[in-house]
DNA sequence: TCTGGGGTCCTAGGACCC
DNA sequence: TCTGGGGTCCTAGGACCC
């Protein structure tokens, strides 16, 4: 029997107020949704009157009269996070985790330990009800964009499979707009050229979706029309940059609050830095202005940092060369971001490692890999293996 | 629908090097 | 002094995702 692949995308249903839904309720069965200036969840009774995420309160309210609103939580959600992708671990060695409440598991040749992979879905979908008392929707499918694709479909609550021989019949009569990597602005130009489905996109050549939305985009749409998507599941994907951003909608900051916020995201990007263990080579400022146009400037740095000191003048330095747009058109929104990212060797120093026995090297690099990522695993398990002794890594000038 | 905060990846031109 | 091609890095902008 050839063994086709077998990729399960499990999905959180509308994750913050299925949450606060939970732990409350007097919220459940009721029109609610999680919020903060915008909605950021809505419970399907919600979404039924047209609530969306990233609506402000007040169009939901408009739409909804009588909408509860709660505040977010973050850390009920971390938590509830944390219980699920426990049990995607349980089920599969092969997790790879794409936000806080979704993920892709490999369970292809998990038959004689698991079962099916249909039996798998549903089991999945059991216990997170059981265990962590939230509905979750699963896509089973050969490929990681099918599988992505069959969860949304199945929404809310649901399991959809797509077997395997029926693929192209499943994509054909899809709108564009379902496609992973379809947004808006694809969606335009798609059907200005009279592309509506998957299968309008499955007709054309390639070079035709190439001249239409360029190169990198073109193939890809031409590759998933196709069900041609060779992408395996990762596990272990390191963050490659870090940020925060700030909103003030009624516009109008003067260059005083504007270095105040500054300074607090500089602070708060590099504390997110070090307690990472991390450093970064290239700061990127991007600003928002009153008409809603944008700009980024960056500057890439000699050496990675994780300063607070170094960020902030970097970021100073960015907005005076800035400036002069943002007193034409007033600012709206600044954010800061950090990325070339890598392990911070200052702190690697901090590992002492005095085992002697396999299994304590095999901690250790486990440890490495926690905190530093797999870049640092390498040298780490050479150094303990030559002289269990010494520090972890070599000394850092 | 008048737009939060956290990210990823692609494009395109220019600098610079071999 | 002129010419070509390829590779990599940097910067700015943009599309898209949850």
């Amino acid at each position: 029997m050839a063994l086709h692949p077998a990729i399960l995308h499990a999905d959180l249903d509308s994750f913050y107020a299925s949450v606060e839904q939970r732990d409350d309720p007097k919220l459940r069965g009721i029109p609610m949704a999680v919020g903060g200036g915008v909605i950021l969840a809505a419970s399907y009774e919600a979404k039924r009157r047209g609530v969306r995420t990233p609506m402000s309160e007040r169009a939901a309210r408009r739409l909804c009269p009588g909408l509860v609103i709660v505040p977010a939580r973050m850390h009920a959600y971390s938590e509830a996070s944390r219980a699920v992708f426990a049990i995607f671990a349980e089920t599969s060695p092969l997790v790879e985790g794409l936000s806080i409440d979704e993920a892709f598991l490999d369970v292809s040749g998990l038959g004689k330990v698991s079962g099916q992979p249909l039996e798998i879905a549903r089991r999945l979908r059991t216990r997170v009800a059981e265990e962590v008392g939230l509905p979750i929707s699963v896509g089973l499918a050969s490929t990681k964009h099918l599988a992505k694709v069959a969860s949304a479909v199945s929404k809310p609550d649901g399991l959809l499979e797509v077997p395997p021989g029926t693929e192209l019949d499943f994509l054909g009569p899809l709108p564009v707009e379902r496609l992973w990597g379809v947004g808006p602005v694809t969606t335009r130009r798609l059907h200005q050229h009279g592309l509506f489905t998957v299968a309008d996109l499955a007709a054309q050549e390639e070079t035709a979706l190439v001249s239409l939305v360029g190169k990198a985009a073109g193939h890809h749409l031409s590759s998933l029309a196709h069900n041609r998507d060779p992408r395996p599941v990762v596990v272990g994907r390191r963050r490659r940059s870090i940020g925060s951003q700030r909103s003030f909608p009624s516009g109008g900051m003067q260059r005083s609050d504007a270095e105040a916020v500054l300074l607090e995201v500089s602070d708060r990007v590099s504390s997110r830095l070090r307690s990472g263990g991390r450093v970064g080579k290239t700061v990127t400022l991007r600003l928002r202005f009153g008409d809603f146009t944008q700009a980024s400037r960056s500057r890439t740095l000699s050496q990675a940092t994780s300063t607070t000191d170094v960020i902030h003048s970097c970021v100073r330095l960015l907005l005076g060369d800035a400036w002069p747009h943002i007193e034409q058109r007033g600012l709206t929104r600044v954010g800061l971001s950090v990325s070339g990212l890598g392990p911070d060797r200052a702190m690697q120093l901090m590992l002492p490692f005095g085992g002697t026995q396999r299994t304590d090297l095999d901690a250790a690099v486990d440890d490495v890999r926690d905190r530093f990522g797999r870049d640092a695993i390498g040298r780490a398990a050479l150094v303990g293996k030559i002289s269990p002794d010494v520090p972890l890594l070599p000394e850092h000038p």
